[in-house]
DNA sequence: CAAAAAAGAGAGCAGCGCTCTTGCTATGGA
DNA sequence: TCCATAGCAAGAGCGCTGCTCTCTTTTTTG
């Protein structure tokens, strides 16, 4: 028991490492009440560190400074963000009769606009405007890109993309394109890719506008309204409307 | 001279009242100076004051709070905006061959896009995370609206919507679309009315991806996509795209 | 000309992020 | 088993912030 426990520190982790790291999620799980609460404009390590019972100094042990602390919450957020829609997604799949790509590509988008309403500080941090200075750490990329990733998936699946009426590529968009096609969908027309960008940051902006409250004197039925719009996306990058026939 | 002065103070309005609203525009002025550098986060009203060389609680005479003063310039920048924005399709409209609908449409929407990477901080003051509690002052409301308007108006003008492929209404939405429709455009077609309040959205998020960075190791030609984008926006709005006929 | 309103100056309060120093304790090698 | 060491909490303190209060000076007004 002595010599495994001696030599290999990353099985068990000493009870010493195991406390940094319930402490860290401790703070992060405060921090992150307290940004729900107030917004990160307030969010105040001496008052975590109150609420911890713990004194400020001892904080920095655990997050060098306070964007530190916020730039972890932003890669937890978008983690929490990417999980809930491919959950969905999942979720939806699974499902007696299978939904068709629209049915898809809605779930998601409506999975992504459920989470941020319910998490409204949360969504501010990674799709409002950038908090510190401007330094978007390249850790974040990979979380960030989970709900692009899974949109795309969905077209590529579908792969039913029989020339809709598509946005023509300008020239000038193609090389574009297809480099973007390269690394992330090389077997889509790069129309499709060009238009799954747009539609990318488009549904973006539909989540925010109403999470900020642009619509707040305009639209009244926002849940109606998201699903029209979100459906309207879906066309835009080619995935055929459901068959009027029935 | 004596008489028409001292009963009325509209006209040249006493030295006092005079200096009152120079100084209030050399405090904005400073403010939006320092909002430039280091983002809002950063403003603080005790440095605008060393600056403008007189002492922090002066500056309270002018504006009750910081929040105060940032709503002041959450107004201010939707004005400029909507300004640049309009100034825009004006410029474009007096020039010698008469502008489609489609280019007026993409001017207008290029000239949003150019006046938010040139105001990058402002942007994300009135399209950002809301800076506050969550408060959305009404008066700022008028102002926030130019763009939108200007939008449909351009649509409206053009009126040439002969039934291109919207996507086409729920149920659920024509009375919503209805009531947005009797306050702002009610000659147009509800359909067009929704269809223009998501491309009003969803150019912002546009816009929100490229000022905040989102489409940092995604797009690089971002002048060319955006006008693709764009593009796409006026025909969602049924915007007829130019005639292939040459 | 005197009363009143408006503006500036200064001190001060509580809170903030962050640093540095000082003790304490658990850990891992001799 | 013992002990040097590394990790951690605590406290004091610096300079900054938003904001309030009081006091004096300046300008407008009846």
């Amino acid at each position: 028991m002595s010599t495994s426990r001696s030599t290999r520190p990353s099985a068990v982790q000493g009870a010493r490492a195991r406390a940094r790291q319930e402490i860290t999620v401790a703070i992060k799980d405060e921090a992150r009440r307290q940004l729900a609460d107030d917004g990160a404009a307030k969010l105040s390590l001496r008052a975590v560190a109150r609420e911890l019972g713990m004194v400020s100094s001892a904080l920095y042990r655990y997050f060098p400074s306070r964007d530190d602390l916020l730039t972890a919450l932003i890669i937890d957020a978008y983690d929490s963000l990417g999980e809930a829609a491919e959950r969905a997604d999942a979720d939806r799949t699974a499902t007696a009769p299978p939904p068709s790509p629209v049915e898809r590509w809605v779930t998601v988008c409506e999975a992504v606009r459920a989470w941020a309403l319910a998490h409204p500080h949360e969504y501010a941090l990674i799709y409002g405007s950038p908090v510190p200075g401007y330094t978007a750490p390249t850790t974040t990329v990979p979380a960030a890109a989970r709900v692009g990733l899974l949109l795309i998936g969905i077209v590529r699946d579908a792969h039913g993309t029989r020339g809709l009426a598509l946005t023509p590529l300008p020239d000038a968009l193609r090389a574009e394109a297809g480099r973007i096609a390269a690394d992330i969908a090389s077997d889509l027309p790069l129309e499709v890719v060009a238009a799954l960008v747009a539609a990318w940051a488009q549904l973006f902006g539909l989540v925010g506008f109403e999470v900020f409250g642009q619509f707040n004197r305009v639209v009244e039925d926002r849940a109606a309204f998201f699903a029209y719009a979100a459906t309207g996306l879906a066309h835009t990058v080619g995935l055929l409307p459901a068959p009027p026939a029935k």
